[in-house]
DNA sequence: TACACCTCTGAATCTTCCA
DNA sequence: CTGGAAGATTCAGAGGTGT
């Protein structure tokens, strides 16, 4: 590791593959080029003709045989333990499916792995595309893997999994426990096993990490790539290198490289880009969605039957009324348990007044612990109960009087059996 | 609408669906089944012979002249504005793709929509498979699509939502104002289009959904399809129809609906998720838009924050409150969308009879519509407002007072116009 | 019909400001 | 001074428009 190798080749990939020995690499990358954005399926055939197969392949030819000879190479190339990561193109994600089970005989297919980020677009009829295909195949079926470890979904109980299940007297599972009626718990907390839905963010356009490169992909995606299927000191190669991030991400986990592309370009900022290896470090991903967030669901639910706009990324707004007084919108905030009135009210006011609003409207949950909050409330705020504070105070009402009914009723059977049981007896 | 039609054909689709005349069909969706688990792709060709596409087929012609006969019959049933949803096998998924583009000419392919879902599995080599993919076809460039809106990011700036935006002299991004410098509203924004992966929980094994069918899709994924290709009173067809996942949301949806399966079973099955299959038009689906469940969770959101008893099937109470009063259970009901406050009250206050209870409460959630209905609302029932309808009216209050204010203003500002001037002159 | 140019959009960063 | 929250900015994709 002391010594890590990263090699820059101008060079066709196929070439330059031609020089490098059978069997000696642990993981291919490419991102390989298209010849044209879309394929044309421009099949003009009988209707009434037998579909054949040559059909679809016509004018494909010419990218097929492209694509099947560098495949065929890195099948050659690559250790018995290795493996290759194909980035596909929508459109000829099929075609590459079809070549890699033919080249990668005794079906070495693994994963079809969904890289997925969430992009800005104002595409108006169908669905965003927000998704891209990455193949992966080994060349048999001693390859090397490293589980990674994901985050437990949020709604899972984490302790109801971590406990020891055992089966009772009637062979009923039931989870176990010690002498002392304590849990046990079964494993340590690894996670959830890395699935093939992979949710990175999409390069952002202002990241520092950016190099004005059409396809780059964050650093991050070959990363998990890398680590999953290699072990420092490892030898990685991207044929078709582009802006290098396979090669900055391999420097950075320890691992080898070698890095071909056919454009001059490519290759100098590949060599540019080792100089100082810089990965954006992705606030997102190291804080999480959730952090963003200030409207949690139960907030919002006890919205529900209004139209709003919800605001994350704001301590003092829920969310906006869609309906606008004086042209602007509304803000609108559910009492936390966490809060009394007055700080709700505080925060609130503080917002709203930055964005401008004339009014803003507070949904109290607790009942009031200030008795002189009315006077301190900032004149902005309109205040009105959630419908659950109103129920709990109605029941209460309720309570009141039906007790004080027993007692009137109690007091009245008393004086009864005073006043009546000598009637009785006479 | 008020005839909502539901047949489920017992036969294979193929034959069945000669049956069905050309361009009736708005949406086809179908999860075609597998002769194999596994393709397989035991090529033995020579490596040093050029590559055909032939090998790749090999061993996959029967189940590719199998689609295509069933695909090709999809297209002549489509209307011109209809659209076509596969459900693949990770196994055939490239295999569907080339047919599609070949039976579907002119390049109408649309998305590759992801389904991921989250599974519990202890997977120890590779990575946990948890998406399935549908292709989205149409038949001709004027398709059918409503577009479906969803949340902004987290870390989406608010501002940004809510702020006009131009371009400066040099070209530049920045927040539109007025000639006052005031900032300027943007227009209503109706959130994020949906993007082509789709997360929906995995039918949980306990669901009540589940009716024991091996491959059943959860209801939601189904409602999407159909909402965003197709209007009330469409005609969907599942040629593959299996439980009748398809039917039962189409009927939820207010769609008609067609379900070919070729076993005894499966169409049994349909049948009875259907109710009675001759009997069609029930009161539940025409209700229409949303479905029975998603009104009664929107319900109790509602009542978030209350200590609830959630109550099942009973038409005139959602809930019972767990404090008791005359150690009885509360039970209380929230207002739906399709009724009166009589006609909940109503209900409730039978259910609640019936039920023994000295009090109920009834949550009202549309402005009144009955002026004496103070004097026939039956005594027991107490009558709460939802926070949605107490922040309606008073946002109502503030703009009314907004307006008169505003009225004031200009007449003041009249006033002083008439009493400056001469001062000003003076 | 093809293509160049312009407009709109929103994710996620960078930057500033405030407590 | 520092850390975090709110505001400003950048840029690629999609679509519309005009030549």
């Amino acid at each position: 590791m002391g010594n890590l190798q990263s090699q820059v080749i101008l060079d066709d990939c196929l070439s330059a593959m031609k020089h490098i020995g059978s069997s000696t690499i642990d993981l291919v990358y490419l991102d390989p080029p298209f010849f044209t954005n879309r394929f044309h399926f421009s099949v003009s055939r009988d209707r009434k003709k037998r579909f054949s197969f040559a059909d679809v392949w016509s004018g494909l030819e010419d990218y097929a045989e492209f694509m099947e000879f560098r495949i065929t190479e890195i099948h050659r190339v690559l250790k018995d333990t290795g493996s290759v990561f194909i980035h596909c193109d929508t459109s000829a994600n099929f075609l590459l499916r079809a070549l890699l089970n033919s080249v990668f005989e005794g079906n070495q297919f693994r994963s079809e792995i969904i890289w997925s980020y969430r992009r800005w677009s104002n595409s108006a009829r169908g669905l965003l595309p927000s998704h891209q295909t990455i193949l992966f195949y080994s060349k048999t079926d001693q390859y090397k893997f490293n589980i990674l470890y994901g985050a437990y979904s949020e709604t899972t109980n984490i302790d109801q999994i971590l406990q020891l299940r055992t089966r009772d007297k009637q062979g009923i599972s039931a989870y176990a426990t010690d002498h002392e009626g304590k849990v046990i718990f079964a494993h340590e907390k690894k996670g959830v096993p890395l699935s093939d839905v992979w949710e990175i963010p999409f390069l952002n356009p202002k990241a520092k990490e950016r190099t004005g490169y059409p396809t780059q992909k964050p650093v991050l995606l070959l990363e998990r790539i890398i680590e999953i299927s290699t072990n420092m000191g490892d030898l990685v190669l991207d044929p078709f290198c582009g802006s290098g991030t396979t090669l900055v991400a391999a420097n950075l986990l320890g691992r080898h490289s070698i890095g071909i592309d056919i454009s001059q370009e490519a290759v100098e900022l590949t060599r540019n880009r080792l100089g100082s290896p810089t990965k954006t470090d992705s606030a997102l991903l190291k804080k999480g969605r959730v952090s963003y967030q200030n409207v949690d669901k139960e907030a919002l639910s006890i919205l529900s039957g209004l139209d709003l706009l919800p605001v994350q990324r704001n301590a003092g707004i829920d969310a906006f009324i869609k309906i606008p007084i004086d042209n602007s919108l509304v803000p609108i905030r559910v009492q936390r348990n966490t809060e009394t009135v007055m700080e709700a009210a505080s925060k609130l006011a503080r917002a709203a007044n930055s964005k401008n609003s004339t009014k803003a409207i507070l949904v109290r949950t607790k009942k009031n612990d200030d008795l002189f909050f009315n006077e301190k409330l900032p004149t902005l705020i309109e205040l009105i109960d959630s419908t659950a504070l109103c129920v709990r105070e109605k029941i209460e009402e309720l309570q009141a009087k039906s007790v004080s009914e027993k007692v009137s009723n109690r007091m009245l059977m008393g004086y009864n059996d005073q006043f009546c049981s000598p009637k009785v007896k006479f």
